[in-house]
RNA sequence: GGGCUUGUGGUCUAGUUGGUCAUGACAUCGCCUUUACACGGCGGAGAUCCGGAGUUCAAAUCUCCGCGAGCCCA
C-alpha cells in the first residue's frame, strides 16, 4: 500500500477530536418523532432528571441503554421517540437558591422566590443539555418537557382534577410524616432510616413501670397497652391511670402487638411517637393529643415545656423526672429513626389535614403484571413495596417551588372548590375562581399547599404519549429507570396511568443498576469515589465511555465504574480504526454488483458474519447489550482482524484479480454490516468511518439482515481447519524460535478437505502442498477422549463406568476398534458396543526414522518439514 | 429484623434451556517492530467456579443449609 492510498486516513484515531467535530454537524431534526408517520411507534418514557446542573454518571449509564435502544429501533424501521424531560420542582432547588442568595424563602415574596428558582433551573438545564449532546445521545429535542412550565404543570393539575373526580383523591386529617425543618409533609418514599443509640427510660407511671424512648411525648399520651396474655399486667386492662407530670387520665388497653419482653412489657401510646402508635390509635379509636407543632416545638399541651424543641424538652423532662424520683433506670438501646431524605432531620408523625391519593394495591399489582419487567426479578420489589404501604399517598407539600394544588375554600360555607379543567393552569393564590360558590359567596381562600413532585413526573408516560394534546393517546413501549426509584416513580406512574386512562403505562420496563465507584461502593461525593461523565469524555471520548456502559456488566445489575474499561474501549476504537484504515483502499471504490468467486476462507467468514448478525439482533431485541457488544467485539477483533485479514492479505496484494475481488467483496460486506451493528454503541466512530466510505449518514441506514443462504456448516468447518492450521504453524514457529514471517521448507497437508492453498501460503509465507492420501508415517493414538454429550444421555448410569473403561484401555486398541465401527467394552459382566462417535482420539504421528513435526487437526494431518 | 440480588484465575467480569476442554478485560512472563494497528501480534503461566449436603449418568448452572457481600426497605 502506498502512502497516497491511505494518506487521508490518519494512523491514530483521536476520539475526542473527531467527536467534537462531528457534533458540530449534528442536525436535531434527524431524531424528531413524526406524529404523522406510518411506521410503527417506539416511544421511550425517559426519566426526567432533577436539574442539579450536572448529569450524574448513573444517569449516563441509563441514557446509554436508552440510546442503544433508540438507535437500534430506528434502524429497524420504528418511528422512535427519545424525549428528554426535566423534573424541576422540589426542595433542593429551594435550598440552593437560599444558599446562593443568602436569603430564606420567607424574606422575599412568593413570586420573587419562584422566579429565582426558575432562573436557576433554566441555567442548570442548559448545562445538562450540553452533557447529553456530548455523550452522543440521540435525544428528540422536539419532545422535551420541563415540569415547571405552565404547559406542563397544567397537565399535572389536570391529573389532580381528574383523580379527584374519579374519587382517587381526598382530603383528610390523617397522620403524616413531617419534616420539621422543611415544614412539610413527606411521603414514605421520602423517609430514610438510620440506626442510632437512644436511652430507654424506665419510670413510674401511676404505680406501673413503663419504658419509653420518648418521655417528651408524655403530655401526648393517650393510652397504655399490655399484651393480653401477659399475666403480670392482666389486672390493669381497662383500668384508668393518671399520667405522671401532667395528670390527665388514660385507659389501659390490651393488644397482641405489644412485645412483653421489650422494656417492662407495658407501652405508652402517644400522638404520635412512631408508626405503631398510629396503628394502635386507629385500631382502638384513641383520641388525639398534639404535643408537637409543625416547627418541631412543644405545644401548650406540654405545659411548662411548651415552646421548647423536642430534644430540649426530652432533656429537661428527664432531668425533672429524675429529680422527682420517677425514673428508675436508663438503658442504651439501638433505635431506628426515620429522617427526611433531603435534609436528614428526624421526622415526626403529625396529624394534619392533607391531600391523599388512594392506593389500590390490587389494581397496581394487576397492572404491573401486564408489563414485561427486565430483569424479571425487579417486579418483586414493586410487589413487596405495594404490600407494605401503611396508608395512602400523601401528595400535599408545604413548599413554594412546586405545582399549586388547584383548589379554593369558600370563606362563607367552607366548601372545597376544585378547579375545572378549562381553568388550568392556575395558581389559586394569585387567581380567584371564575365562579361563585353554591352558597352564593364569591369570597374564597386559596389552598396554599402544593403537590408532591412525584405527581409531576409520574404523568411522564401520558405526557410523552400526547396526553391532552389533541393527538390520539399513545403510550410508551419502554420505561428505562433505576431500581432505586421502583417504589416511587414506577409505582406512581403505574397508579396514575391506570387510574387516568385505564391501561398500563408501558409494555416493558428495563431496570438499570446503580453505578459503583472503583472501591466497590455506590458512587457518592462523600465517599470521594466520584467520577463525572465530562471527565471521561474529555480524556477518552463518548464512544469509549459508552462501551463501558455496554459491557461493564449485565443489564440490571449494579456496575462498577472502571477507568480501565474505558481505556479498553478506546483501544478497541483504535483497533477498529486500524482495520478500517487497512480495508479502506481495498473497498472504497468497491462495486457492490461485482460477482465474486468466493474462496473457502471468504465463505467461512461470511457464514460466521450471518450468524453474528442473527445473534446480535436477538440480543438487542432482548436488551442484552453486554452480550450483543461482546459478540461484535469478539468477532471483529479475533475472527475478522486476527484471522481473516491475516489469511487474505496475500490475495489483496496479489495480481490475480478473481481471488482479489472475492477478498474485497468479503471485506466490504463485513465492514458494512459491522459498522451498522456498531453504530448504536459507537455513533461517532461509525459515522466517521461510514462517511469517509460513502458520504452518507450511517444513522439513517437500516439494520443488517442476516443472509441465511450464506450460513454453511461445511465452509465453516473448512475455514476453521484453515485457521487452526495457520495457528499451528504460528505456534510451531514461536516454539522453535523461528521468526513469524520466516519461510519454512515445506508444509504438507494430508487428507485436506479443501483444494486451494493461496491463503494458507500467504499467511505462513511457505509452500503448502496438499495430499489426498494418508501420510507415510504411523499414527499412534495416545489418548481416548470420551464424548459426554453422547455417552451421557445414551448410557445414563453406566456412563461413569464407560468413561473409566475408556481411559484405562489401551488407546491403540480402542482406535483400532473404531475402524470396525464397534468399540467393545466390558462393563461388569456386560459387554457394550460403543459407537465410534462417542469418542475422539488424540494421536501422535511418527515417521519411520525421519524427523518431521506433525499434528492432527480435525481429520487432516499437517506435516512440517524441518 | 425482612425482601431481592450476588459470591467464577492476582483484580474485575461473561456464562441463554445442566453435557467433553469455563468467556473476556486488566495485570503478569516469553517471543516478534511482519507493508492496518506496539493503544499491536503470537505464545505461556495462572481457577478444587465461597464452604457443605442433595437431585442427576452428568452441576459454575437446579434444590437445601452455612458463611460473606451489595442494594432496597422495616
Amino acid at each position: 500500500m502506498s502512502d497516497v492510498d491511505n494518506g487521508a486516513i490518519p494512523k491514530e484515531y483521536d476520539a475526542p477530536a473527531v467527536e467534537l467535530r462531528l457534533m458540530e454537524r449534528l442536525v436535531d431534526s434527524a431524531y424528531f418523532f413524526d406524529w404523522k408517520s406510518k411506521k410503527p411507534d417506539f416511544i421511550i418514557d425517559t426519566p426526567p432528571p432533577y436539574p442539579t446542573g450536572s448529569f450524574h454518571i448513573g444517569n449516563a449509564l441509563n441514557w446509554c441503554y436508552i440510546d442503544f435502544v433508540a438507535r437500534y429501533k430506528r434502524m429497524r424501521g420504528f418511528n422512535v421517540m427519545f424525549p428528554q424531560g426535566w423534573d424541576c420542582h422540589g426542595l433542593p432547588t429551594e435550598v440552593r437558591v437560599e444558599e446562593l442568595h443568602g436569603i430564606t424563602k420567607n424574606q422575599v415574596s412568593r413570586e420573587e422566590f419562584l422566579e429565582l428558582c426558575e432562573k436557576l433551573t433554566e441555567q442548570n438545564i442548559a448545562k445538562m443539555r450540553l452533557t447529553l449532546r456530548r455523550l452522543g445521545f440521540s435525544v428528540d429535542w422536539s419532545s422535551e418537557y420541563i415540569t415547571m412550565k405552565p404547559e406542563y404543570y397544567a397537565h399535572t393539575q389536570h391529573s389532580f382534577v381528574q383523580m379527584y373526580e374519579k374519587n382517587y383523591i381526598y382530603q383528610a386529617e390523617h397522620p403524616v410524616n413531617w419534616c420539621p425543618r422543611c415544614e412539610t409533609a413527606i411521603a414514605f418514599a421520602e423517609v430514610d432510616y438510620e440506626n442510632r443509640d437512644a436511652f430507654l427510660n424506665y419510670f413510674d407511671f401511676d404505680g406501673v413501670e413503663i419504658a419509653t424512648t420518648r418521655p417528651e411525648l408524655l403530655s401526648a399520651c393517650v393510652a397504655v397497652a399490655v399484651h393480653p396474655e401477659d399475666l403480670r399486667y392482666r389486672h390493669l386492662i381497662e383500668k384508668e391511670l393518671t399520667v405522671p407530670v401532667f395528670g390527665h387520665k388514660v385507659v389501659a388497653i390490651s393488644d397482641e402487638a405489644v412485645d412483653p419482653s421489650f422494656g417492662s412489657g407495658v407501652v405508652m401510646i402517644c400522638t404520635f411517637g412512631d408508626k405503631q402508635d398510629v396503628r394502635w390509635w386507629a385500631k382502638h379509636h384513641l383520641p388525639v393529643r398534639k404535643a408537637i407543632d409543625k416547627q418541631g416545638r412543644m405545644t401548650s399541651l406540654a405545659g411548662k415545656y411548651g415552646g421548647m424543641s423536642v430534644d430540649e424538652c426530652k432533656n429537661v423532662i428527664i432531668e425533672d423526672m429524675k429529680n422527682a424520683g420517677l425514673i428508675t433506670k436508663q438503658e442504651i438501646i439501638e433505635q431506628n429513626v426515620g429522617r427526611c431524605w433531603r435534609c436528614k432531620t428526624p421526622i415526626e408523625t403529625l396529624s394534619e389535614r392533607q391531600w391523599f391519593v388512594k392506593i389500590k394495591s390490587d389494581e397496581i399489582l394487576e397492572t404491573s403484571k401486564q408489563i414485561k419487567w427486565i430483569p424479571s426479578h425487579m417486579e418483586t420489589r414493586l410487589e413487596n413495596w405495594t404490600g407494605t404501604m401503611e396508608w395512602d399517598w400523601c401528595i400535599s407539600r408545604q413548599r413554594i417551588f412546586a405545582t399549586p394544588i388547584p383548589v379554593w375554600y369558600c370563606n362563607q360555607c367552607g366548601k372545597t372548590l376544585v378547579a375545572k379543567p378549562e381553568w388550568l393552569p392556575v395558581d389559586p393564590t394569585k387567581n380567584a375562581p371564575p365562579v361563585t360558590c353554591e352558597c352564593g359567596s364569591g369570597s374564597f381562600v386559596a389552598e396554599e399547599d402544593v403537590l408532591d413532585t412525584w405527581m409531576d413526573s409520574s404523568i411522564s408516560a401520558l405526557q410523552v404519549g400526547g396526553w391532552l394534546k389533541g393527538e390520539n393517546q399513545r403510550l410508551p413501549a419502554l420505561r428505562p429507570q433505576g431500581h432505586d426509584i421502583i417504589r416511587t416513580w414506577a409505582f406512581y406512574t403505574i397508579l396514575l396511568t391506570k387510574a387516568l386512562v385505564g391501561v398500563h403505562p408501558w409494555d416493558a420496563i428495563i431496570i438499570n443498576g446503580m453505578v459503583l465507584g472503583e472501591d466497590g461502593h455506590k458512587m457518592s461525593k462523600s465517599r470521594n469515589n466520584f467520577v463525572v461523565p465530562e471527565e471521561v469524555v474529555t480524556k477518552y471520548g463518548a464512544d469509549a465511555f459508552r462501551q463501558w456502559a455496554a459491557i461493564g456488566g449485565s443489564t440490571g445489575s449494579d456496575i462498577m465504574f472502571r477507568w480501565k474499561d474505558v481505556v479498553a474501549g478506546s483501544r478497541f476504537l483504535q483497533k477498529l480504526w486500524s482495520i478500517f484504515r487497512f480495508a479502506y483502499p481495498h473497498i472504497k471504490n468497491f462495486d457492490t454488483k461485482t460477482c465474486a468467486e468466493l474462496t473457502v476462507v471468504d465463505r467461512w467468514l461470511l457464514s460466521k458474519l450471518a450468524k453474528l448478525v442473527e445473534r446480535v439482533t436477538l440480543n438487542m431485541d432482548a436488551y442484552q447489550f453486554n452480550e450483543a457488544f461482546r459478540l461484535l467485539r469478539g468477532f471483529l477483533w479475533e475472527t475478522f482482524a486476527d484471522n481473516y485479514i491475516e489469511l487474505v492479505k496475500s490475495r489483496l496484494y496479489g495480481k490475480d484479480l478473481k481471488p482479489k475481488r472475492a477478498a474485497e467483496y468479503t471485506l466490504y460486506t463485513t465492514i458494512d454490516a459491522a459498522l451498522r451493528m456498531l453504530s448504536p454503541f459507537l455513533p461517532f466512530f461509525t459515522e466517521e468511518a461510514y462517511s469517509r466510505l460513502y458520504k452518507e449518514d450511517i444513522h439513517e441506514k437500516s439494520w443488517p439482515i442476516p443472509d441465511k443462504s450464506l450460513i454453511d456448516a461445511t465452509s465453516e468447518e473448512y475455514g476453521e481447519l484453515l485457521v487452526e492450521v495457520a495457528s499451528y504453524v504460528r505456534r510451531y514457529k514461536s516454539e522453535h524460535g523461528i521468526a513469524l514471517n520466516a519461510k519454512l521448507k515445506k508444509i504438507e497437508i494430508y487428507r485436506s478437505p479443501f483444494t486451494d492453498t493461496i491463503d494458507l501460503e500467504g499467511v505462513t509465507n511457505s509452500i503448502v502442498e496438499l495430499q489426498n492420501d494418508m501420510p507415510v508415517f504411523a499414527e499412534v493414538p495416545v489418548e481416548i477422549k470420551p464424548n459426554m454429550s453422547i455417552i451421557g444421555p445414551r448410557y445414563k448410569k453406566q456412563a461413569k463406568q464407560i468413561v473409566r473403561a475408556l481411559q484405562t484401555a489401551n488407546p491403540v486398541h480402542i482406535a483400532a476398534q473404531m475402524k470396525t465401527n464397534h468399540i467393545v467394552l466390558q462393563i461388569d459382566a456386560e459387554s457394550i458396543n460403543l459407537e465410534p462417535e462417542a469418542v475422539s482420539v488424540k494421536s501422535e504421528l511418527m515417521l519411520h526414522g525421519k524427523a518431521v513435526d506433525a499434528e492432527t487437526i480435525k481429520d487432516a494431518i499437517v506435516v512440517i518439514e524441518k
